[in-house]
DNA sequence: ACCTGAACACCGTTCAAGT
DNA sequence: ACCTGAACACCGTTCAAGT
């Protein structure tokens, strides 16, 4: 069916935490056994501190090992490429989302499914809002590193609980986080680009808006902007995000309970399904 | 209320819509003005084939001159740096979004606009994965040009019949299709991984989920995997997907719905409403 | 008005060599 | 086992110069 002779060609690269070298090379006796104090969490940590403060643009090999106090071609050492880099500083953003529980599913029955995705959703939020160079990555990376697979299992567990059947739960995560992945992901390049003009988000949203108003081309489509914004009811930029977050987050938590009242009515009508 | 003291420092660079220069410098008597036949449209028709074809990291200035058989140099004179160049294949790329219609809201009546959202929606989702490199700059960009404006206007049109309130339909909007723009993103990039590795979708999900499972660390996530797959209803990767999509975007019309209902109802409760 | 060559200050990565 | 220097094949962009 799939044109694939089973084992030809090089091996398939899929993510440092699959086919990379094995992750112990870090850990030997203790750490002052390298030369550099080098490691492969300090490497990280360091990448990390370095995309926040200066941007994926200027994160360089160079870049990296200068602050490392090393030559570029350490770090080879520790890591194949500078995907598997970015693969790891990706998995370390994931490690500051608290998930709710960790694996018991006892008190589960205590708090509402409701509740616990919003908090969720909140937190998956504001860490891609803090790490803007994160969200390309989610989307080029398998995100199969130990922290990425927490988060995960944390969002099935709560969806798991909405009563929805399993396609349905499969379903409405990808509504719900993929949502919450491209809201922020827009929000927080939108703050990056706002800090690195150097203005407020008002004052950026007021100068393009006014340079959208200079073009004779998008004046039409200007006056539905600045309409749109008195309809809004006003207040600031982050106000109005904020109102439109919250509101399409309510609106998916309504569709889950709609959808699970309509497999709940499908079921009683067609009688006892298999599986 | 914020630190920007009016008119100070360099002028802030939106887009190239908004502070390019003017587009008029490509179009004069007839293009065999130019010597090379170069022009914005002919360079941007090229960057997007490059882009499909060799992908966002083998793209650049010199490679795209190469294309159009001039220096690098030559491009400068119709751009003022490469992102400039990004943002113009980015709004060609809309240009590929056909919407309902142009502007006259008259057969409104006619067609439902869960029917066009629905379509609307696939549509997008289309483009970008047909494009993988389209959506970081989605992401990136302010989205200005004339074609994304006309999606935007086709996009507010559709909501607008929904019967929301105009918060309302700010969210719902987002709700859709930064849902699609999430959604799409991630597909994108793993369809173009596949044909990167010369693997079909299956065979690679197969690859990497053989590798996972031979991670010890990772093996719980697997099985977890492989249960959420055959509960699914199994089938291809490509199947499944499918699934999601259609059943998250209902599940958005759902919430649509019960959203203006309770508008209507907290109307009806509340008396006559201001504005 | 349009295009070029040379140059600047960078990249990621390889490879043989050092300790 | 860990780190380095030199080198390769690239980048985006500037700037003075050509026609």
């Amino acid at each position: 069916m799939l044109q694939e002779p089973d084992r030809t060609g090089p091996p398939v690269r899929t993510s440092v935490w699959l086919d990379g070298r094995p992750v112990a090379r870090t850990r030997r006796t203790d750490r002052t056994d390298h030369p550099s104090g080098l490691d492969r969490d300090r490497i990280t940590a360091v990448s990390l501190r370095l995309l926040d403060a200066e941007g994926p643009g200027k994160f360089s090999m160079r870049r990296l090992a200068a602050e490392l106090g090393v030559t570029a071609m350490s770090l080879y050492w520790y890591v194949d490429t500078k995907d598997d880099l970015l693969e790891l500083a990706l998995d370390a953003v994931f490690a500051e989302i608290e998930v709710p529980v960790a694996e018991g599913a006892e008190t589960d029955e205590e708090t509402d499914w409701r509740e616990q995705l919003l908090e969720l959703a909140a937190r998956y939020r504001a860490v891609l809002v803090r790490h803007p160079w994160a969200s390309p990555l989610i989307g080029k990376y398998l995100n199969v590193g130990p922290r990425s697979m927490d988060f995960s299992a944390a969002v099935k567990a709560i969806v798991a609980r909405t009563g929805l059947s399993p396609r349905g739960q499969m379903g409405a995560i990808a509504a719900v986080f993929q949502f919450v992945y491209g809201f922020s992901t827009v929000e927080g390049h939108f703050v990056q680009r706002c800090a690195e003009a150097g203005l407020g988000q008002d004052a950026y949203f007021r100068h393009a808006m006014g340079a959208i108003g200079e073009q004779p081309r998008l004046a039409g489509a200007f006056a539905g902007v600045e309409e749109t914004r008195e309809l809004r009811g006003g207040g600031t930029v982050e106000e109005m995000r904020e109102r439109d977050f919250t509101f399409a987050l309510d609106l998916l938590v309504a569709g889950i309970e709609t959808m699970r009242a309509r497999e709940e009515e499908s079921e009683a009508g067609e009688g006892p399904e298999r599986s």
